[in-house]
DNA sequence: TGACAAAAGTTAGACATCTAACTATAATAT
DNA sequence: ATATTATAGTTAGATGTCTAACTTTTGTCA
């Protein structure tokens, strides 16, 4: 199916992810997906975070959260612990092995996001961004 | 930061694949992926081909698209057979059912495409395509 | 011609992801 | 106060995807 514009993001979004892995075992952190970045990111930004709030950010589901969060514990980068307001609620925590991974993992992200910008310059990205966000927007209603 | 191009792109590729899958079972084809229409779109388009051609085509390995094709097989869409030049060679063909299907996947196809230039217009459109196109190339070499 | 490399395809094992079903806890309503 | 509903999270099973190893067949070259 070529689809234009759609099948041109598919494919750029799946170098990028590839990209992204390849870049993160270089780092030391083999089998680390790009959605397990999201998961830290939002760690990085907020500092601890529900599942809940994990999911969304990432925009996975709960049970992809659980295995996700699973692995960077087996990992020694988060930890779980329960919440003391909410017994339901599982809070995630960053570990010292996992906040010392903040800066490898922004200066992954700024190399990703000058290598997509390089070819079209600051105009084109901007130019780009107003139209991905009104397709984003048209679609998600 | 957060609504960088590739974020962007990722959103809405997730996003058309989801509602591709939805449609095809809409169509009478629940648990077909889009990576299934990419191998019917090759065949609609140019008729037998190999498993190699196949691959190239939807971008995806070869062991990806045997189980594809498996699929599609014993679904009665489609039909292996050895080459007659190349014994090594599989050569896959339409079958009856498969061929029935081009205009369901014609249908669906230029629905998504109308979905997402909605937003933006038909110069808006060219105007990503060019974007993206530049962005494509650059990750590619 | 005969050994070895290249190519086409499959199989095995792993992983991220989803939906659906489940457990446990909290909130609501009668 | 108790029963019902809602919410947070996990588990189970399925699927598309990949890499690596394997089989079979074809091509190459000394």
């Amino acid at each position: 199916m070529k689809h234009d514009a759609v099948m041109l993001m598919g494919r750029i979004h799946e170098l990028t992810q590839k990209w992204l892995r390849r870049e993160l075992a270089s780092a030391g952190l083999p089998g680390v997906a790009p959605s397990h970045g999201d998961v830290l990111a939002l760690l990085f930004m907020k500092g601890e975070s529900t599942m809940h709030e994990l999911a969304a950010f990432a925009h996975r589901t709960k049970a992809t959260t659980t295995v996700l969060v699973d692995k960077l514990e087996a990992m020694d980068l988060v930890r779980r612990a329960t919440s003391v307001y909410d017994a339901r609620t599982k809070v995630v925590v960053l570990t010292e092995r996992g906040e010392a991974l903040k800066e490898d993992f922004e200066r992954i992200s700024n190399k990703l996001v000058s290598m997509v910008y390089a070819p079209i310059g600051k105009t084109g990205g901007e130019r780009l961004e107003q139209l991905l966000n009104k397709v984003l927007v048209s679609l998600e209603n």
